[in-house]
Formats: structure tokens, sequence, C-alpha cells
DNA sequence: ACCTGAACACCGTTCAAGT
DNA sequence: ACCTGAACACCGTTCAAGT
């Protein structure tokens, strides 16, 4: 019996760059990053491997496109961005990160890539985008011009390495199998940092039980905290 | 003519997992990860395919066993991870996370692939002895134990989000073409940032200034210097 | 036990040819 | 202007065969 292949009939409506990217984006959920080939997304989209090429360079591009599309709508559904409430930036900037981090775990991929897109794209991209909606709330938070920089870009890093570290092992956890899911994940890594020589790991022995028991989110933000309450005690008086 | 091919020669020494590891290391450096193929291999190591593959399981496990390699170097040259001096346990955590940081833009490939391997060998490889140098030194300032795993995952996942960033950074701009070089890098993106519509990116672009004339290396501290400074806020008296 | 190298099933990309 | 699909130069991996 030959494979179902729902997709192979005539495609209707007419081929588009925004509708590549959108068949690359479900690609890489489905599959990860060895999900997205040409060949794959050509039966996906009914069409040859020339008619992409009409519409997008080539693969790094569309990874690039893929990476900006998906980042994008994780800023829009942040707070409104062009007027922050200036009673409440902490709240704010736990809310922003936590709208990257979901979608960071909400799409794997991102993680490997991400740090790589940012920097194609530091000038045209997202980047600008990620560092004023931060930016202006480190603003409001009481640090002066000087500081900017540096505290904003404080906690682009901890959200991204944070966030990209939280996906690779989810990914890591499935690709272990259907058997293990994320708590038995944590499970067993949590086992085997139980196991480690008491002579040489005791720090991380007595960490195991917090690695255990956590949640990413709460962890997360216990983060985001932690570097707010830096940048307060560093550049504002409270 | 034919190329001069002057590694082709017959090989003198036997071929070890080692010395595959180290030659994996030297096209990765080279050229990135897509410097590392089995053919280069095979030719730098005057081999078959095959030989690679008996001492090898795959190539994720390879690069795994290179990234590994690397890391293991660099947490070896930090300070002294058994005796921590009591009294600087700061410059300590300085001193291990400028050590990532150094190695990670020493090899660059590093970036993308860091956090799938820490959560690959997160129980047996390198990410148990990154927690257990910082986790000493966050003990050595102060926090209760209780605040161990949220404080020291904070330090790591700010120092390996930036210094994959600057990694990723520093490829970008190597890629660019050799006219283009890192600080050349840096202005193009300042400018860019001054262009910016100031409507909507007033932060940003007034942050242009201090990204150009930034030093990786002492922004980076900047941010180590705002996590710890948080840490301390947060869990200890002063 | 360790290595060889041809072969297989892929992959990104190009391009002459069609409409 | 947009699309087709065969072809090209790769790639990771396998495996019968050698030593």
């Amino acid at each position: 019996m030959a494979p179902p292949n729902r997709r192979a009939q005539r495609r209707t409506d007419a081929l588009t760059r925004d509708r590549i990217v959108e068949a690359a984006v479900d690609l890489l959920d489905e599959a990860g990053e060895r999900g997205l080939t040409f060949r794959a997304l050509t039966e996906r989209l009914a069409t040859g491997p020339g008619a992409i090429y009409w519409h997008v360079p080539n693969k790094d591009e569309l990874l690039a496109a893929a990476t900006d599309a998906v980042i994008a709508e994780a800023l829009a559904a942040g707070p409104h961005s062009d007027a922050p409430r200036s009673d409440a930036p902490r709240e704010e900037v736990r809310a922003l990160s936590l709208g990257l981090f979901a979608a960071i775990n909400r799409h794997p991929w991102l993680a490997g890539n991400l740090a790589a897109q940012l920097a194609r794209g530091a000038s045209a991209g997202v980047a600008p985008r990620i560092f004023e909606s931060l930016g202006r709330r480190v603003r409001a938070l009481g640090v002066p011009a000087e500081g900017w920089f540096v505290a904003t870009s404080a906690l682009v890093h901890y959200v991204l390495g944070a966030a990209g570290q939280n996906a690779a092992n989810a990914a890591t956890a499935r690709s272990l199998g259907s058997d293990v899911d994320r708590s038995g994940f944590l499970e067993s890594t949590a086992a085997a940092w139980e196991g480690l020589d008491p002579e040489d790991f005791p720090v991380v022995r007595s960490m195991a039980g917090q690695l255990r028991d956590h949640d990413d989110r709460e962890q997360f933000l216990g983060g985001v905290d932690l570097v707010l309450a830096g940048i307060t005690a560093t550049y504002a008086a409270g």
C-alpha cells in the first residue's frame, strides 16, 4: 500500500514567500532542524525545488525568515510595547521574558539558531525589537542611560541562554524516545547527579533534589528576578 | 596540476578516538560546523570512513566528544576547583566565567551546540562540572542551600547565553567577508541602530553609541557582576 | 581487532525548458 | 513572471572484503 500523501494533490492557491516560510515553520516544529529539507518542502507544497528558489534565495535565508516570523509573533503577544505602565516595569520584564521563553519552548529548533539569527539580523531583524522592548523597561526601572546597554544585554543573554537550554533539554528528552517524557528526563538526570562522587561533586549532589522538583517556568522567572535584583542593586536606589 | 594534498601521505601512527576528536576540533575551528565532514576527516587522517566509524558511532557523537574535549580544557584552566579561597568567590566566578567565554570565542562552533550537548550529557558529561565549579562559589558567597540551584543556573545561563551570542556575532562578522572585521561589524550594526525610526526605537537608538564603543570582555563581565549583585541582594546580607 | 573503499540513500542547489 | 523537474556535486552511513 502506497503512503497516503494527502498533500500531493494539486495546489490551488499561489506559492508565496509567506506560505513557504509557514510550511518551513511547520516542518521545523514537527521534526526539528533535520526535518526542514527542500524535498519535504516541495512535497508539502506540491511543487518543485525551483519554485521555492524563485521566492527564497537559499536554505539559510529560509531558516532566518522562519526564526524572524516566530519571534516577531512572540514579541507581539507581549505587553503593548509602546506604552509601558511606569508603575510595573518589573512585571513587564517578566511577561516579555516569559513570552520569549514560551516561544522557544514551542519551537525548540530556535534554541540552536537564535544567536546566529540575532547576529545576522542585528541591524534589521528581530534583535532591535527585543532590545527595545526590554530596554524600555530597564529605563523605567530607573537605570541611568549609561547602564541601559549593559543591563538590557544581561537580561537578553540570560533569557536566551535559559530558554535555549530549556528547549535543548526538552528536545533531548523527546529524542530519547516516547517512553521517557520530560519528568522522566529530569528524574534520571537528578538520579545521575546523586550518583556522582561525593568528593568531586558535593554541591551538584546536593542540588539534585532541587533539579528533580523544580518547575521550569518558576525556575526561569527566578533567574529573571535575580537579574532584575542585580540591576536594581547596581543602578537604582530601590 | 593536481592539488597539493599534503596530508594524503601514509599515516604512521595508529588511528585512535582521541586523534579523530582532535582532528574534528581542528576542522570545526577552521571552517565552522559546515567544515566537519567525514570526507574532510578521512582526507586529513589519511584513512577511509569505515576506519572512523570503527572508533566513533556517528557524527552526533563525534560533535559531542569535540564539545566535551574543548569545555573540559577550559574548565581545567580555571581556578583550582577543589580549594576555593573563601575570601574571593566573586573573583573566582569572574575567572571561571571568563574562561568559558574565552573558550566559546576560540571555538565559535560551540555557540550553536553547547545547549544541546549540555542537555545530552547532563548526567555524565560536562554539565555537572560547570555546575560544580560555579556552585561552590555560590555557596561560598553565603547563599543558603535552597538558593544554590536557582543562583547557579542563572549564572550558567547568563554565561552561556552571552558567550554564545558573542561567538555568533564573531562568526557572522567573519562570514561577511575579509573586508569586514569585528569592529567594522560593530560599527555597521551601531550605524543601523542609529538609523532606526526614532518613534519606534528610541531606546535602541540611544544604546547605539555604547554598542559601538563597548569592549566584549568588559561588557560580559559587567553582566556577570550584575547577576552576582542580584544573588547577593537576594540571598546574602552583603 | 582494525582498516579499506565502493556503494546507497539522501541532501542543497542549478538551470534549461516550459507556461 | 512564475514554475517544472532532471541533473550535479555533495553528504552521512553501511558493509563485504581484506589484513
